[in-house]
RNA sequence: GUCCGAAUAGUGUAGAGGCCUAUCAUGGAGCCCUGUCGAGGCUCCGACCCGGGUUCGAAUCCCGGUUCGGGCGCCA
């Protein structure tokens, strides 16, 4: 048996002026049950929206009024009716129905509310995602999340870039830095892999030239911040023959379509969210290394020195000064200390002291690092030395470098933080269907 | 890891040693109601995180634990 006679339209579909007086057949969740005695509104919500079913007691049969009236909320129902215009109606039409399809009754009571007359704490959203799923405003960030990967691969794959995809299972350390979540591969050890860095490099002396990949990272750390997960999603391209400042082109590039594209395409979900979006202005302010220290020097007790990396105090003070010089949220931070960049950035030829890394900084995190990529083999194997790191390690890396490896550079962005920046969420949790962190590990 | 804070019906909350037989909202059960759209009215149901201690008396104070939230660190 089909189950298309369950749903011929979404919620949405229903125009009333095309469909009036013509059988529907909607299929989703009870959302609520409003009986006033002499008439009874079932509100039946599906992915799309929302619809009114109308029982007037009078006009009905009663078998199916009182079967209306017993519908435990967020039951699966499949109901077939008459779509009848109706200005008094929520979107300008109800449907009286002929028959109401009780597919699978929800149990009672609900883990948290769905209307929004009730908030719930994150932690008590997450352990009940699925419902969570069925309030308009979680189901509106990951619409918008769907768009933004969307608008990624659409202004990617324009500017000549090809979708890859990179091991998440790897032997050893990519970068060095960051803890790992060690596996078991057969009767070996392994690791998730932290980041697609050094495969998206490798496939540049493959030639694919321009590469890009969406996927998951996997970071071992025990940090425990509303901006960080042990499982996200990387936004990463890598490209030949570019330098850090064309890479830094596509990345505001990038970032600007893709909020143009919300815009236009997100409308409802950004309402549903409160949101109104302005698009950045490019090109995003470029503040040195040096010129971040100073600012906050100046604004702050702290007294950085040159060298220093830069804290979480550090950058809020750094985007808040830029905030008010600009009027704008995003702006990079270049011309790093080599020595505080990873070891394949490339130190400036007639500086080396400074590396051609640098930060995508968002007003109140940073969203997104890229560099131009070292190339030349020599020069990478001391870069790896001089950080503590062990080549051999490496040399499934190293050896794409030996045989004709052309310039190159590229970036990475993190999913979640920009999607959490756009909309103004404030824990990266909320951005995810089902986060990994340093506590949760289900569902 | 560390510092600060919190933990009360399914959910979100009030509560400052006896006023607690624990507040309110939402929810659930039931009744009334013909235009609701956070419907309204009435009745009922449902909770003090765990373990010690102080006290005549603890939801409330103290200690330990657990869990959650926030800041910092680590990191992207």
């Amino acid at each position: 048996m089909s189950l298309a006679n369950l749903r011929t339209h979404y919620t949405s579909q229903i125009n009333p002026e095309e469909l009036g007086d013509q059988k529907v057949t909607v299929a989703g969740w009870v959302h609520e049950v409003r009986d006033l005695g002499g008439i009874c509104f079932v509100v039946l919500r599906d992915r799309e929206g929302r619809a009114q079913i109308t029982l007037v007691k009078k006009k009905t049969d009663p078998e199916l009024l009182e079967k209306a009236r017993k519908l435990v909320r967020e039951s699966v129902v499949s109901i077939t009716g008459t779509v009848k215009p109706e200005a008094k109606a929520p979107n300008g039409y109800e449907l009286i129905p002929d028959e109401i399809n009780l597919i699978n009754e929800s149990a009672s009571p609900l883990p948290m509310d769905t209307t929004g007359k009730v908030e719930a704490e994150l932690d008590t959203r997450l352990d009940s995602r699925f419902i969570d799923l069925r309030r308009e405003r979680t189901t509106a960030i990951f619409r918008i999340r769907h768009e933004v990967l969307r608008a990624v691969r659409n202004f990617l794959t324009d500017n000549g870039f090809i979708e890859t995809s990179s091991p998440k299972v790897v032997a050893t350390a990519t970068e060095g830095g960051t803890s790992l979540f060690p596996i078991t591969y057969f009767d070996r050890e392994a690791f998730l892999n932290q980041s697609p860095q050094l495969f998206k490099q490798i496939l540049m002396s493959g030639g694919l030239d321009r590469v890009f990949e969406i996927g998951p990272i996997f970071r071992a750390e025990e940090h425990d911040t509303r901006r960080h997960l042990n499982e996200a999603t990387s936004i990463d391209i890598e490209a030949s023959f570019c330098d850090h400042f064309d890479v830094m082109e596509i990345l505001e590039e990038m970032v600007t379509y893709i909020y143009e594209q919300i815009i236009e395409k997100s409308s409802d979900s950004l309402a549903a969210l409160g949101v109104e979006l302005k698009v950045p202005a490019l090109p995003f302010k470029r503040v040195t290394y040096d010129e971040a220290i100073e600012i906050v020097n100046a604004n702050t007790d702290e007294m950085l020195n040159w060298g220093d990396d830069l804290g979480t105090a550090a950058e809020h003070t750094i985007g808040e000064h830029v905030f008010k010089e600009t009027g704008e949220s995003h702006y990079f931070i270049i011309d790093w200390p080599t020595e505080i960049k990873p070891f394949y950035a490339m130190p400036y030829e007639d500086n080396p002291i400074l590396s051609k890394g640098f930060d995508m900084m968002h007003r109140t995190m940073e969203l997104s690092s890229g560099a131009q990529r070292i190339h030349i083999p020599e020069l990478l194997v001391s870069r790896i030395e001089s950080q503590g790191l062990d080549p051999e390690g490496f040399e499934f890396y190293l050896k794409a470098f030996r045989y004709g490896m052309p310039p190159h550079a590229g970036w990475g962005i993190g999913c979640e933080r920009l999607v959490m920046t756009m909309l103004g969420v404030e824990n990266i949790r909320d951005v995810v269907l089902f986060p990994r962190d340093r506590r949760r590990l289900s569902p």
